[in-house]
DNA sequence: TGTACATCAGTGAACGCGCGTTCACTGATGTAC
DNA sequence: TGTACATCAGTGAACGCGCGTTCACTGATGTAC
């Protein structure tokens, strides 16, 4: 049951693969990842790897799992340091949500970006992961419905059902409206990070950074939601 | 300076290497392009697509450009045929829009996903054809605004300059504030379809085609276009 | 209209590369007595 | 504490694959007189 020394030269070893992937990722600039050029890079041949992963999939897909929960993490610690109003605290939350995606282009791709050549990921894994990022935000976004700034919205009825099972059994945390609200205001959050992460943003709007503020606070506000009080 | 019948076969030759590259784009269902299986598919051998193309990215770049073009001449097609108030035809364009994403996956994926594996896209080929997009919902919105069906929007003063530019000195048609609903427009647009066509929408909205209609529509109506009547 | 020549499409072999994965193996690290 | 054995990390060679690109070549299609 302890750990022995083995074990956590083993564990270390599953994390140092991982890490020297997504280095590799990030330095190619794409989401491609070749077993035999992390081996070498790690000083290994690329047959020990098997040792580790079953193959190239498994760590694709635990690379895809770390991803989204690196993501949520940094949505957390955001949330947790923000300060002032409603306002400013969801626009410090969708700020790092950005941060996160342009700190980690590779990781935001592998994730949200075109599947990965003859790879499918596993609903099971990433579908848990997926769902803690929209969490945060309808958390926050709770929060601002419960302080009167965010205006209760119109939730259509095809659409409540589907919320509901999405929300599950056990947590009961995120009325309905907040689920709506963070899904809906996803879109253009997404359709920003998406163009601008494939530098189809930039030759449009020329400052990438006060785009990206001004929209956001000017659809959110249009959404409903108070972010100047 | 005519066309001799070697030109033609010559002419044709080159139009059927990127419909069979398409059409592989599209079996696999990733933007990947083997020019070894595009001859094989065409009874050919690899290096005669040399006498075409000079190398696999000129294949490429030439895709790129076709599909912006076809999109352009899709949204193009559909604002022709519209017919209603403003609402009805922007929504029908919206609609073309999606429906030539959905139609082509991997021609939107050549456009506005993953950047190819060592691979980057010529701007000054690929650029123009993709403004025609965005000046066709331009196009649009300036009608909306003329007939008083769209509120005229508060440009903000450094995007005015950039937009400024971005218009050109040739084309005068689309004022300023149409430009800026269409950029800003398009964003929550591209949101949509990214998730919708790597698969991370449906589990989350359930129902996608009421999803999009339901969204666009509340989204624009807050930006101010009067779509119902 | 017929002939000599130039142009061009396409072939087949080859180069050099990288990839994921398997297999039988060597040594080192651990465990049980 | 020391010895016998099991477990496991990692190696090196190999399999079989596909790729983009080059090169010297053969035939067919065109052009000029």
């Amino acid at each position: 049951m302890t750990a022995t020394r083995r074990d956590q030269v083993r564990a270390a070893t599953l994390e140092e693969i991982k890490a020297v992937a997504r280095q590799q990722m990030a330095a190619s600039g794409t989401a491609d990842l070749s077993l035999r050029a992390v081996a070498r890079s790690m000083g290994l041949t690329a047959p020990a790897l098997y040792r580790y992963y079953p193959n190239r999939d498994a760590l694709v897909t635990a690379l895809i799992v770390d991803a989204f929960n690196a993501l949520a993490d940094h949505l957390e610690a955001a949330q947790a340091v923000a300060t002032g109003n409603f306002g400013e605290r969801f626009m410090a939350v969708i700020a790092a949500y950005r941060g996160w995606a342009l700190a980690h282009p590779v990781d935001f791709q592998l994730i949200y970006g075109n599947p990965i050549i003859g790879y499918e990921a596993p609903r099971e894994e990433t579908v848990p992961a997926a769902s803690r990022n929209l969490a945060i935000l309808a958390e926050l976004l709770a929060e601002g419905l419960a302080e009167g700034k965010v205006e209760q919205p119109r939730v259509p009825a095809w659409f409540v059902q589907h919320l509901e099972t999405l929300r599950g059994p056990g947590r009961q945390s995120a009325p309905i409206e907040a689920l709506y609200l963070s899904v809906v205001g996803w879109m253009p959050l997404h359709g920003i990070l998406m163009l601008e992460l494939f530098n189809h943003l930039q030759p449009v709007v020329g400052q990438t950074d006060a785009f990206f503020a001004h929209t956001m606070c000017h659809l959110y506000t249009q959404m409903g939601l108070n972010l100047s009080e």
